[in-house]
DNA sequence: CGTGTTTGACCGGCGC
DNA sequence: GCGCCGGTCAAACACG
């Protein structure tokens, strides 16, 4: 409730999330669907094209892909608003576990108004002290505490946490009005890191999960879960995602991925742009799609493509090279 | 012992 | 000004 006002904002900003039915088989599901609108404010040619286009899969848009959304329940997340908590499902284990079928996830991406993004900053750690400061020296009182790019996004998951790459630390949990479901606060462990994130189920759809993400990654390699670390999880250096241009992974990036692009160097945000700056999270990554390479191939393309190979299937990774 | 989770209290913003 | 609610803190606790 009280949120709402931010979340009309970013809602208005950003436009229904339109889901982008993954390359692969309903199986990796768990590809997210990019907001082709949010990210259409950065270029006009995107057209139908959004996220994916930028992350350089403009081959896979030229055909509109059905949008996932549209699985889910239109009230789900309270339908149009865009739900507080988004979060970014990543974990591999998790979706291929519990929801290898049902892992559609639609993505909301959600980003802070232009002031907030312009604000935001990866000190998001301490929004909550600093916003204070910040409303005191700048900002005016109804002017909500604008924290830094946020985008969030639905997960059909069983697990509300999902890993995405990164080490979060649960710093609260809270009951959320007109909801059964608590509200999970995640901040990243790096101490240099002020990327928060926070996660709720919807109460329209207790399947769906709502992840929010908020701030950047300062940190160039996201740190593999503990119980994870088998996993092969590539994580490639954080390609610098140009931000509110084209290129970024689109659908198969891991989390890991996810959270590389939330962790642009600050530096690189110098103009930011609110919903075409701020690349959504990335879907959570289906184990399947790794399952399908193996990590030494993986990590050889990953040189070339960086993440996106992880995501993409050969297929699909073909057709992008051609 | 280090790391992460749980949980109640506290704080601040916002609407009435 | 008051109350509600979201968000965060921090101590206690659990686990590997």
């Amino acid at each position: 409730m009280t949120e709402k006002p931010e979340e009309e904002m970013e809602a208005s900003s950003t436009v229904a999330a339109s889901s982008i039915q993954p390359p692969f088989s309903s199986q990796t599901s768990s590809v997210f669907p990019f907001v082709g609108d949010l990210f259409d404010a950065d270029g006009g040619d995107t057209d139908s094209l959004g996220f994916l286009e930028l992350l350089g899969l403009r081959d896979l848009h030229h055909t509109p892909p059905p949008l996932l959304f549209d699985h889910l329940p239109p009230a789900a997340g309270r339908g149009a608003e865009p739900p507080d908590g988004g979060n970014i499902p990543a974990t591999p284990s998790s979706i291929s576990t519990s929801s290898s079928t049902e892992a559609a996830t639609a993505i909301r991406a959600l980003t802070a108004s232009p002031a907030a993004a312009v604000a935001g900053d990866e000190g998001s750690e301490q929004q909550q002290k600093t916003s204070k400061a910040e409303e005191e020296g700048g900002k005016k009182k109804g002017q909500k505490r604008q924290k830094g790019p946020r985008f969030a996004f639905k997960t059909r998951s069983e697990v509300d946490h999902l890993e995405d790459g990164y080490r979060w630390r649960k710093y609260g949990q809270k009951a959320v009005k007109n909801s059964p479901y608590p509200r999970s606060y995640y901040r990243c462990t790096s101490a240099t890191c002020g990327v928060k994130k926070r996660v709720e189920r919807s109460s329209e759809d207790p399947a769906v999960v709502v992840t929010t993400y908020e701030g950047q990654h300062t940190h160039p390699s996201p740190i593999l879960p503990r119980g994870h670390a088998h996993q092969p999880l590539l994580i490639p250096p954080p390609p610098p995602p140009p931000i509110g241009l084209s290129v970024l992974p689109s659908m198969g990036l891991s989390l890991p991925i996810l959270g590389s692009y939330l962790h642009p160097s600050p530096a690189t945000l110098p103009d930011f742009r609110p919903a075409a700056a701020v690349p959504p999270p990335l879907p959570p990554l289906t184990h399947n799609a790794f399952s399908n390479r193996t990590a030494a191939e993986a990590e050889a393309s990953s040189r070339d493509h960086g993440l996106l190979q992880d995501l993409i299937p050969s297929e699909i990774r073909k057709s992008d090279e051609l």
